[in-house]
DNA sequence: TCAAAAGTGTTTCTGCTACACCCATGC
DNA sequence: GCATGGGTGTAGCAGAAACACTTTTGA
């Protein structure tokens, strides 16, 4: 037992994933099966140790529960409001990232037997607590980030077509872009890098695989290299 | 006495609180008079009651440390550093926001006889804390913010010169900007109402007066309007 | 009458948008 | 040989940037 001469809220971490999975933006939840809310859908997340930096729980509580490890995230907001929580007064600090779909397609619940699966952004199943208004803020975080920053590289597989990555953008913002206008501005920006590699197996002609260019992009970024869309 | 099972992390708020003193961007800072950091300089803020939301803490703790009142604070970021407060776990809920300076010049520390003040933030006291990590970032939002957002009004007077303006934008981003374009681009974005009104008193030809013109702005953002300066 | 800030248009350049056809491949 | 996605260039347009002089006022 802990005592402490005022009463403190308790503090977890929420984390919300993304995945895109053949052209539908999907994002990775668990199964609750303690109460409350016991049985729903909620993101991965959970109390923050003592000794922890909240960075360090949010990557923790989703290794333990998904299985997810190493993943980069990045905060987005904290939810505070007094009954978002009903066993008590409850803070949250949510994270977000991006990862490669095919590399954790299969996740099955890790510890305390929980189950997690993905959902489509657009079908999701009704969620625990405030994690709706969680999921919506960092959906529009994800949305506007991508204007400025190559973080969707993140969401694809290390060597892609320009196809798969004009899909990614065109995913995201339920828009079409234009195709020689998008190669245009991605290669302008120094995203990519060309590769002496084609996508064979599938039909018709093999495209060119890419992958992202870090250096290329990290040299151009303080000259301010935004993609507006 | 309060008791968990498990323990809790002390939650705060800190606030950081931008004005504009004739072309000088300043901070407003409490000098702490109890320990840790006694005589420090630092932001206003304190711990979160059970009953209120974190947003009603920031402002709570404002209004006691420097008397400012209703004051329309962003959440900024967390901070959760294991040792960022030597009397223990602490993080911290940052928040943000931007007053007309005129109207809060003669602030004096409010309860506990803390004094407070206004700082240049290019030319701050050491400062308790991670308070100078907090404020950095803080910065970095608001130079960022006013790009898309008509937020700088908040620090300007109700009526203002296009000069005013100018130097408002040209002080945060630290560079400067051509007259003409800049009233160009203000003007079609319809951000500004103008007055009939002139600004007196000062040597040289009077100037027109303006005002923030919500309606306008409000009705233009789903277009999108942006100022990139 | 001088010093200092207010106010005003036009031209140039850059970057975004729109748009259509040929190529390679597997079936 | 045909259906399907891969790959390429150009012209027009809109918005940003560069730029200088006249007006007003108080001292």
């Amino acid at each position: 037992m802990y005592t402490y001469e005022y009463p403190r809220p308790a503090l977890t971490v929420d984390c919300v994933i993304f995945g895109l999975d053949e052209n539908v933006l999907k994002v990775l939840l668990i199964q609750r099966l303690k109460a409350p809310f016991e049985g729903s859908w909620a993101l991965p997340g959970g109390f923050v140790d003592m000794r922890e930096t909240i960075d360090h729980a949010a990557q923790r509580e989703l290794q333990e529960e998904t299985g997810l490890e190493n993943i980069y995230m990045e905060q987005l907001y904290t939810f505070g409001d007094v009954d978002r929580d009903p066993r008590g007064r409850v803070v949250s600090v949510a994270y977000y990232a991006l990862v490669k779909f095919e590399d954790y397609k299969k996740v099955r619940g890790a510890t305390d037997a929980m189950d997690a699966a993905w959902f489509a952004v657009s079908e999701l199943p009704p969620l625990a607590f405030d994690h709706d208004k969680i999921l919506a803020l960092a959906h529009q975080r994800l949305k506007n980030k991508l204007r400025y920053q190559p973080i969707g590289f993140e969401l694809l597989p290390e060597k892609f077509t320009f196809s798969q990555l004009q899909t990614m953008y065109e995913t995201i913002w339920q828009k079409e872009l234009d195709k020689r206008n998008f190669r245009k501005k991605i290669l302008q920006l120094g995203f990519v890098m060309e590769l002496e590699e084609y996508q064979t197996g599938h039909q018709h002609r093999a495209p060119r695989l890419y992958k992202f260019d870090k250096e290329g992009y990290l040299s151009r970024e303080a000259k301010g290299a935004d993609f507006e869309g």
